[in-house]
DNA sequence: AGTATGACTCATC
DNA sequence: AGATGAGCCATAC
């Protein structure tokens, strides 16, 4: 089973992101050493079922919820990054406001930190 | 084996 | 900020 390491290392970069914090799809995928498999990670949130598992706090690329709006998972997602602290409007989280909550935040936009661009 | 689909991403308009 | 098109990866049929 080689394929195993890859899930595991995918679900284990979820768990890696603290509480209150967000990352995109592409960056979980980063982090779990599979580049350009964004796509693989949103498989695996989709087939996946811990309930241990922060899959709320992973996001699109723009901050945004992958979800369809009005969507049950959609109104979870919010309802649960909210519960943590993340600001959350209209499907959309600000990353800005996490950052200014918590000095330490693992992924953040551009516009928000300028300094903590990469790639 | 080729096509369609998806909790994606990027470049461009 | 929102919409469009193209690229990419894995699965299902």
């Amino acid at each position: 089973m080689a394929d195993e390491s890859a899930e595991t290392r995918i679900l284990a970069a979820i768990r890696n992101v603290p509480a209150g914090c967000v990352a995109s799809y592409g960056e979980i995928a980063r982090r779990a050493g599979l580049p350009r498999r964004a796509r693989l990670v949103a498989r695996v949130l989709a087939h996946n079922q811990d309930p241990g598992l922060p899959w709320h706090r992973v996001l699109r690329s723009d901050g945004r919820i992958a979800f369809r709006p009005g969507s049950r998972g959609f109104r979870e997602q919010g309802a649960r990054l909210r519960r943590e602290g993340v600001a959350v409007e209209n499907g959309r989280v600000r990353l800005a406001a996490a950052a200014d909550d918590l000095d330490a935040l693992l992924w953040a936009p551009p516009a928000a930190a300028p300094g903590a661009k990469r790639r």
